[in-house]
DNA sequence: ACGAAAACCTACCACACCGTTAGTTTTCGT
DNA sequence: ACGAAAACTAACGGTGTGGTAGGTTTTCGT
């Protein structure tokens, strides 16, 4: 039997057990093509050929790193998170430096068009049920629409949001801002300011001066 | 594999030129499970076969009414506008009117999740400028801009727009909301009310009562 | 009731898809 | 410098794709 019989949680994404040097950067590499091809074409659309050519390898050897295409998903769609908390800097604790960090993130969106076609194309594909990254999508924006809530309940706390304007309502309405802005943006890049466009809503609805 | 932009529809959408009495019927029955098809899978990954089979026929015979794959999105996006400015009752010269015309829409369009998610894949997937509907949405959302401009003009004109509100970016921002609700009620209906957000955002930057 | 056109169907084409298998080359700890 | 594992490649299997070719059935004006 070549079973090691180590079932320890190491299975954790795809990581591979052991690897070279040059493996961490060939991941990255991938994670880049992938973040392409899905962010033109979708996951459903976009190939695992299309991805092997953009940096040169073959089919086999892209899956030799990433199990599956379903794998390599999971995997763009982790990197992702990690870098826009990055950019952003959420903390929960301070509704206005959160709200702040939002804006932050949609300045530094306008120089990424890849990644914020990625996440229109996905979000609105991962609508269907049985789309792989259906319930990571649900599970994303039920958090997120919690964040938006304790940061505009935050700022109602010290009586900074404008009468009649509920926590709950703004933080869904904003992010539904921030979506619908990213389509008109990405179909037009003339069209929209999205900074702006956000600042206008957050001062029209909150005393504060964003 | 090589995808140009719609044809510019000089037949009136690939009628056929003589027909018989069951034609019509089963062109609608086609364009309903095309709608079906598109929206839960999007245009790229939605496929003929499937769409025939839904309605018992053959690939082959879907294709005798809609020359294309191509042709049958074309008739499917002309169908739905056709459908929404019918519910939607735009009248350019009248803001108020207009804008209730929107929220009659958006009540209306809760009912119809199948037209929405329709929406929401194919002018995110249309965001590549290969895709088929690229133009066709680029066009759309400028068309709708400027109803949403017009509308809120309008109420400005009557000094019925909150201060500090411009209308331009008013439109923007109810166009962006209207697709960004869309999103998170297609991933959890009971997340949002779509109706009543558009009311709340209405009543916000108006002196009106929606 | 005839026949032309519309409305289908079966069969096929050339290609693209994801993933597997079995092998070869490269890395790198020992 | 040996050898085991990682990093690949070439080839292929099975399924699905949009579209075509050519035949058969159904409709319906005349």
């Amino acid at each position: 039997m070549t079973e090691t019989a180590l079932s320890t949680a190491e299975a954790s994404v795809g990581r591979a057990r052991g690897s070279y040097a040059k493996t961490e950067s060939r991941r990255r590499e991938i994670l880049a093509a992938a973040i392409d091809v899905f962010s033109t074409s979708g996951y459903r659309s976009g190939s695992m050929q299309e991805i092997a050519d953009k940096i040169g390898i073959t089919k086999a050897g892209l899956l030799h790193h990433f199990r599956s295409k379903e794998a390599l998903l999971e995997a763009v769609l982790t990197l992702r998170d990690a870098e826009s908390w990055a950019t952003a800097g959420i903390v929960t604790d301070n509704g206005r430096a959160t709200l702040d960090g939002i804006i932050r993130l949609v300045q530094h969106n306008a120089s990424v068009p890849g990644l914020v076609a990625l996440h229109a194309v996905l979000s609105s594909e991962s609508t269907d049920p049985t789309h792989p990254a259906h319930a990571y999508f649900q599970q994303r924006y039920n958090w997120l629409r919690d964040v938006g809530f304790q940061a505009f309940s935050d700022l109602q706390r010290q009586g900074k949001l404008r009468e009649g304007v509920a926590a709950s309502s703004a933080a869904r309405q904003l992010i539904a801002l921030l979506d619908g802005l990213q389509v008109q943006w990405l179909l037009d890049k003339t069209s929209v300011d999205m900074t702006a466009e956000v600042k206008t809503y957050l001062n029209a609805l909150t005393t504060e001066r964003f």
